[in-house]
DNA sequence: GCCCTAATCGTCAAGCTGACGATTAACGGG
DNA sequence: CCCGTTAATCGTCAGCTTGACGATTAGGGC
């Protein structure tokens, strides 16, 4: 039988939030097959590279950030026979979430790139509307359970920023009062730092970093 | 630059509740590398076959089960480059849960085939344990927020077999009356069938078959 | 000093959870 | 046929969490 040969990738789902939105890295394709659309950033794993280093210098190259200060977590492989004109290819897909970012540059494949809301669900190259669907959800679900929340925010933070990402992903309106009780109360979540800001205006706001907890307990449920 | 080529296999965790504890599939592996040593079930994908093709195809090769009566989803990829003294191998590993099974049969490259509890730790091929470690670990948490206990069970069962299984999973004992109030409770969880079994002893048990709910809300916390 | 904006603290009823008592329905003896 | 045993299922109750929402507080801008 042997072992017939594929390439394998890994593709990225980077999602920022922007001022008001969630939205995702995309690039425009340079290079065919689909060139001139758009599609999720990514590329060929290296011959002596492991996939989540392959997708970490993929991340530094499209967005030229220091690794340190984003989450990344593999999302799922996908492998359909025709998912690639080309060749067989399988891809593994990461999902990165940042704070606010720059404006991405163009990568070594990529003519372009930019941020788009994910709510445009814009049409985008290979299997890649399904990878980045896959991605988001992942996303929304995470937010219940851990202190993902916190990737989306400066190293330190106030309860209303973390509310503002919680309220952004899921495209929903949460109290004041009762998420702030919440967050302050769940265990290893939230470690104060003790300086205050006024950048949100109105009475300065507690600032905090992201504590030790890896799980949120009790859970924030979307119900 | 080019693309470097890799073989893709998948390998399968495959978990059933045995008589008295929670059991994973493990194969004596027939060729090199590793000989003679237990390792997951899994195998090379075809040349035009998707991935969840291949972990089904593998799956029933190994169990000689009728697909449709196993769950099955994907876990992860493994792709480290010295993963494998042949070659650059990327492996998709896929996460099975199944009712309780009949001794496996050895697949086409297993000397042999047979069911190891898993707190016996025991040691695996490649970097199998850390594969089974995370498909473990994704099995215990989606029993918290998801109907997956119930893919541990026959078609119809009762509430204690549901118990049971969380009960094994888990490593933990629940109340037999909190928890029947709160399965009961959760909207579409449970399907009545109407009819009843004293199969597990005691007052005659109702039965149940699995509902239509993808989400078990509230989810059941391990705290 | 006054108004505006948010942060933070309180209150209260409703729902959920954990602990555990009580009842019910079959089974296997004797 | 009655009795003890085994589980399923129903109830009760206090404590905790949640959702809704009022009240207070502390800067910033005028």
């Amino acid at each position: 039988m042997g072992h017939p040969p594929f390439a394998v990738t890994v593709d990225l789902v980077v999602l920022t939030l922007t001022g008001e939105e969630l939205c995702a890295l995309v690039v425009r394709r340079g290079i065919e097959p689909y060139r001139g659309e758009w599609a999720l950033p990514g590329g060929f794993v290296r011959e002596d590279e492991d996939l989540s280093d392959a997708a970490r210098r993929e991340l530094a190259e499209e967005t030229g950030l220091a690794p340190g200060t984003v989450h990344i977590e593999q999302l799922a492989a996908y492998g359909a026979p025709d998912r690639d004109p080309r060749m067989r290819v399988v891809t593994v897909a990461y999902l990165a979430l940042a704070p606010d970012l720059p404006v991405p540059r163009a990568g070594t494949d990529a003519a372009d790139a930019r941020w788009i809301p994910v709510r445009s669900r814009e049409h985008l190259a290979f299997d890649h509307d399904r990878i980045l669907a896959d991605g988001l959800e992942r996303a929304r679900a995470k937010l219940e359970y851990s202190p993902l929340a916190t990737a989306f925010c400066a190293p330190e933070f106030t309860v209303a920023e973390l509310r503002r990402v919680y309220e952004l992903v899921w495209d929903t309106r949460l109290d004041p009062r009762n998420f702030h009780r919440k967050v302050t109360g769940a265990e290893g979540l939230l470690e104060p730092t003790g300086r205050t800001t006024t950048r949100d205006g109105g009475r300065p706001a507690q600032l905090y970093r992201r504590g030790k907890a890896e799980l949120l307990y009790p859970p924030m449920l979307r119900s």
